[in-house]
DNA sequence: TCCACGATGTCTACGCTGTCCACATGAACC
DNA sequence: GGTTCATGTGGACAGCGTAGACATCGTGGA
């Protein structure tokens, strides 16, 4: 990206932004995507940044879009591992979960991009959010219960809306860890946690 | 509060600047608590506020404690409710359950102040959080789930760090549906995924 | 009674942010 | 080869958090 600088137009200023946003993200989280701190390590004066995106927010959620992407992708990994498992439904479900806390505990800035909103913003069935199976990470684990229902694991008549209680569990405990009163736990011991409530939701359900 | 203005010394600014900053934390969520507007809300200069708060995060925090407290007072609440009905124990576990959904829906800017962290709060004891039972909203929530025990509703083995799962399950469902995909359904639809939560709490514990 | 002192509020100023407007540049197409 | 239009620049503005010096005032010791 620096064989084209000097140049008066940059070439591809909307990836290197977004880009940089995402490394922003990375490092603090979603309030440290600074519009202007994106255009200069992107060689280039804040206002460019207004040819791209509407406003910082209008980044702010493609940045978003792009750690549910990382997320999906990261879940897609895990359930490619679940699939080589007998019961391969409840695999599924697990790996589901167990890549969405580990992100979480890995990537925690972008993790926490991902799911914080500031105003409205309409990520549903963005193109954008999906990982390599064209499938965002609430559509993933919808498939894997839909697979849960087709193995006889789940009845189906707890089908509807059972992504809801999953969603709500694994992703109540990430917010936890992350910022709450798991905060100072050790690794291995939200590890343990995040067992007993993953199996906690295949019991509950 | 406008007696004591036209005088040099405001008075009591500190409680000023922090019933300013909960009116806007009402109003706008975390980000919403800005420092300047708090000061013009109590009829003060900018710097006034640093004779009571080290920082805009050390006014943040107070205000985050307040949060935290209101939502025990709301716990409670529906505590004392609960107390009237047979299985006092159970009816418990999910009055505390009900009044933290209850509290996200009716006061989402207080409730995502109270949970949002920035930088490293250490809110653990600190008596500005607790209702009027002296307890915080997590101290409440133990306190229930020890009652269960006592009860006879939840094996002893399993109390354990039983009040993660809990919490884990019902803060994810509040925040998905104050900023997550379910933040487009209504009330009512809600309010039946929170009944299945809380079920799937009672029973998959 | 007076006065010094410490606490509290004010003034001025700095660098940071997002964003608007007018202007410069240059690639692509007729 | 000249025009057009997308893209990057420059300068400006208001609002933010915050620092340092100064003003005001209640209070306690002389």
């Amino acid at each position: 990206m620096d064989a084209a600088r000097h140049s008066y137009h940059h070439g591809d200023l909307r990836r290197a932004l977004l880009e940089a946003g995402i490394a922003l993200a990375r490092e603090g989280g979603p309030e440290a995507v600074v519009l202007r701190e994106a255009t200069r390590r992107a060689g280039v004066v804040p206002n460019a940044a207004y040819r791209h995106f509407a406003s910082r927010d209008a980044l702010l959620q493609a940045v978003r879009a792009a750690a549910l992407a990382a997320l999906a992708v990261a879940m897609e990994k895990e359930l490619a591992r679940a699939r080589k498992q007998p019961d391969v439904a409840r695999a599924s479900l697990r790996a589901i979960g167990i890549a969405y806390l580990r992100f979480a505990d890995r990537e925690p800035g972008l993790f926490r991009t991902a799911f914080s909103v500031t105003g409205d913003p309409e990520t549903a069935g963005d193109p954008e959010t999906a990982g390599r199976s064209g499938m965002n990470p609430f559509q993933l684990l919808g498939a894997a219960l839909d697979q849960m229902v087709a193995a006889g694991a789940l009845p189906a008549a707890q089908r509807p809306g059972a992504e809801y209680l999953a969603w709500s569990a694994v992703h109540g405990l990430a917010m936890l860890a992350l910022e709450g009163p798991l905060r100072r736990m050790t690794r291995n011991q939200i590890q343990e946690i995040g067992r007993r409530v993953v199996a906690m939701v295949d019991k509950g359900l």
